[in-house]
DNA sequence: AATGAATGAGAATTCATTCAT
DNA sequence: CATGAATGAATTCTCATTCAT
C-alpha cells in the first residue's frame, strides 16, 4: 500500500504501529496540519529521517491514523456482538461497547472524525470503504433481528447510519452534553430512541442498562 | 472582538461580508489551513493587503466564517419556529427547515463542522456559546410542548442536543447515506425517531410531511 | 512562460535580470545543483522569499541563466555580422568576436554548456531551439558567401555545427590550450581551419588578423 | 588514492569496477547529483553500506568513473596508432577510432563532459593530468608525421588539442548534427579539415575512408 | 484606505554517511 | 565483510504578515 524502503515487513508493522501511538499524541492536540513532522517524530522517538523510511509523504500517516482507530472500533463491534445469540442483546450490547469505546478515546474520536476530510482521494475512498463496511455491519444487526421477529423497520439501511453517526456524539458534542449528563445517560437515551423505534416492546432495564458481558 | 484599525463601523461590517463570502468559497474546497491568504484575497475580490485593515490575522477570517454561518443556521431554527403556534408543528417544523438548510449548504456545513477545532481557544469559546444558545432554543420548544401537554420527555437536554446533532448527519454522511435514501427520507427518519421519543401520539402526515411554510 | 505572482512586466524583467546576474556570480563556482536558493539570494541581492515571486521553481533560474547567456552570444553573432557586406569579411569576423565573447565570458560558458543537461524536457527543447537557430544564421553566413562564389563547401551544415562548436573551446579546454597558446593563437588556428575548408584562397593576413569593427 | 578500509587490493579494483559500471548505467540518466547512493547501490548490485568499504564518499565514484571512463578512451587510442606505421595513416585511423567510441559511448561521454567540473579540486588535477596525457599522445602523432616529413603544422600543440575537442562533437551537439548527417559525415568532415590543416597532399579516399582495422 | 511586493520563519522531504547486527 | 536501518543537516518552497507607495 505505502511505498516504503525498509525490508523487513514485521518491522514496518512495529514501526507503523509506534508511528501511530506518537502521531496520534501529537496531532489530537493541534490537528494535522498544524502538527510538524519534528513534533510527530519526537512523539513517536523515531528519528525525523527514519520516519521516511516507513512512509513516503505526512499524509501516509494521517491514513495510518484512520485505518488504526476504525480498526479499533470495528474490531469492538465484533467482538461485542459475538457475546451474544439474542439479537436484541447482540445489537444494543454493541452499540453500547462502541459508544463507550468512541467516549474513551473521545480526543481521538474527534481529531479522526473532523480529519478524515483532508486526505487525499485515494486514501479517502480506502476510508470510506472501510466505513461502509462498519455501518453494513450494523446494518446486518438490525436485519438478523428482524428475521427473528423481534425488530421492526421500514429502512434498517438508515437506522444502521443513524447508529454509527450517534457514535460520534460524544466526541463532537460531549463539550455540551457531558456539563449536565453522564456518558451512560446519553447512550441510554440513544438505546431508548433506536429499540423504540425498531419497535422492541420491552427492553427490559436489566437488559438494556445491566452489566456488560454477561455472558450468553 | 476583532481589532482593527479602521474606524467606520459599517464599512467593516460590509468589507467582512465580502471577505467571509469569498473565503468561504475558496476554504471549502481545500480547508482552511489549505487555503492562502492569497487565495482568500482573490476569492474575495479584496487585495491581499487590504484584508488586513479589516482583520488581525488569518484566524479571524476562520472565526467570522464560524458566526456567519451558525448565524444563518440560528436565524433559520427562529423564522421557522415563528411559523407556528401548536407545539408539535413547531418543533417539527423547524427541524425540517433546519435540517433542508444545513443538507443546502452541505459543503459548508462539512467545512464549519470540521474545522471548529482549529480555533483558537477564546474564538472557540464564542462559538460553543452560540451553539449552546442554539441547543436550549431547541430545548425550549420542547419544554413548551412538555408545558402544553403534548411531549412526554424525561430529558430534554439530551434530546435537544441530539436534535441539534442530527442536523450535520447529512453533511457529515451524506457520502454514504444519499446513496439509497433522499434528503427527504432521512429527514423524516430522524423526525420518527424523535416524535416517537417525544410520545407525540400522532404525528399526522400531513402535518409532519405536508408542504413547508404552512404559515399559521 | 514562467508564471509568477508579480503582476507588472516591467519590474519582472528587470528583477529577473538581477536574478540572473546574482545566480549566475553564485552557480559559477559549485555549479547549478551546489548552490543553494539561499546563496542565489544572497548573491542576487534579493530575499529568499521574494525570488520566488519572479519564479516558480528553482530550475526556473537555469533556464533564465541560459536564455540570458545565449541571448548575448547571438546577438553578438548578429552585430558582428552586421559590420560587413564581404560575406568573408562577415564570417570571419563574426566567428573572432563571437569566440573572444566566449572566451571573455569563459566561466559563465562553461557553466552554461555543462549545465544544459540539468534542464527538464520542456526548458531544454526551447534552448536546443535557441541553439539551433544559432546554428542555421552561421550556416547562412556560409550559404551566403557560396552563392557569392567566394566559399566551396560541401556541407555547410556540418561546418555551422563545427564553428558553433568550436566557441566552447576555451571554456571548455582553455586549461591546457591557454598554459602555451593565448586566445587569439587559438582563435586563428580555427579560422584559418575553417577558411582553408572554405576554400577561401587568401584570407588576408589584414583581413584576418586585423582590427575588429573595422566598419564596412 | 582513495582510501579504504579493505585490504585485499584485487577485492577492491573488482568491486570498484562493479561499482562503475552501475554508478554509470544509474548516473547517465539524471546527472550525479540527482542520483543517490542508494540508487548507485541498486544499480551496481552492492548494498548500500558495502559501498563504503570501497570508496571514501560520493565523489570518488565520479573520480572512478572519471578514471575509467578515460581510461578506455586512451586505450582506444594507443591501440589504434599501434596497428599502423605510417604517420598519416597512424593519425587518422586512431581519430577514427576514438571518434567512433565517444559515438558509441555517446551518453557517457556526455556525462563525463559535463560533470568534470563537479570534481573536487584534487581529484579534478588528476584528471586534468590525464587528460593532458592523452593531449600529447595526438601531439606526439603529429610531430612523428612532421619529422617523417608529411605533416606541416606550425602549432602542433593546439591542433592536438583541436583534435580531442573534436571528439566531444558526437556527445555534445549530436542532438543537432545527427538530425541531418551520420556520424561517419561528422567524423569525415573533421578528418578532412584536419588533414587540409596538416597540409597533407592527398589523403587517398581509400585510406581515409576505408574499412577499418586494415592491419600493417 | 488600497495595493501588491518583500520578508524570513518554518514546513516537508531527501540523502550521504554511519553503525549495530 | 555485508547488510540495511538510523540519523539529522541541509534543501527547496510556502505563506502569513508587514510596509512602502
Amino acid at each position: 500500500m505505502i511505498n516504503v524502503t525498509i525490508k523487513n515487513g514485521e518491522r514496518i508493522r512495529r514501526k507503523q504501529d509506534q508511528l501511530c501511538r506518537g502521531a496520534m499524541k501529537a496531532c489530537v492536540k493541534k490537528g494535522f496540519h498544524a502538527t510538524s513532522m519534528r513534533e510527530i517524530a519526537d512523539a513517536a522517538e523515531i528519528s525525523l529521517g527514519s520516519i521516511y523510511n516507513y512512509i513516503e509523504k505526512k499524509e501516509d500517516i494521517l491514513f495510518l491514523l484512520h485505518k488504526d482507530f476504525l480498526g479499533r472500533i470495528y474490531r469492538r463491534l465484533d467482538e461485542s456482538a459475538e457475546n451474544f445469540d439474542d439479537p436484541t442483546r447482540q445489537l444494543f450490547n454493541a452499540i453500547r461497547e462502541v459508544f463507550r469505546l468512541t467516549s474513551e478515546l473521545r480526543d481521538q474520536a474527534l481529531f479522526i472524525y473532523t480529519e478524515t476530510k483532508s486526505l487525499s482521494k485515494e486514501y479517502l475512498q480506502e476510508i470510506l470503504k472501510n466505513e461502509s463496511e462498519f455501518v453494513s455491519k450494523i446494518e446486518t444487526l438490525i436485519t438478523n433481528g428482524m428475521d427473528a421477529g423481534v425488530f421492526k423497520c421500514k429502512n434498517p439501511s438508515i437506522l444502521a447510519n443513524f447508529i454509527a453517526f450517534s457514535f460520534a456524539i460524544i466526541p463532537l458534542r460531549g463539550w455540551n452534553l457531558l456539563v449536565k449528563n453522564t456518558e451512560d445517560d446519553v447512550v441510554n437515551e440513544w438505546i431508548d430512541l433506536f429499540s423504540l423505534r425498531l419497535n422492541v416492546e420491552s427492553v427490559s432495564d436489566d437488559l438494556n442498562r445491566g452489566p456488560n458481558r454477561m455472558g450468553k
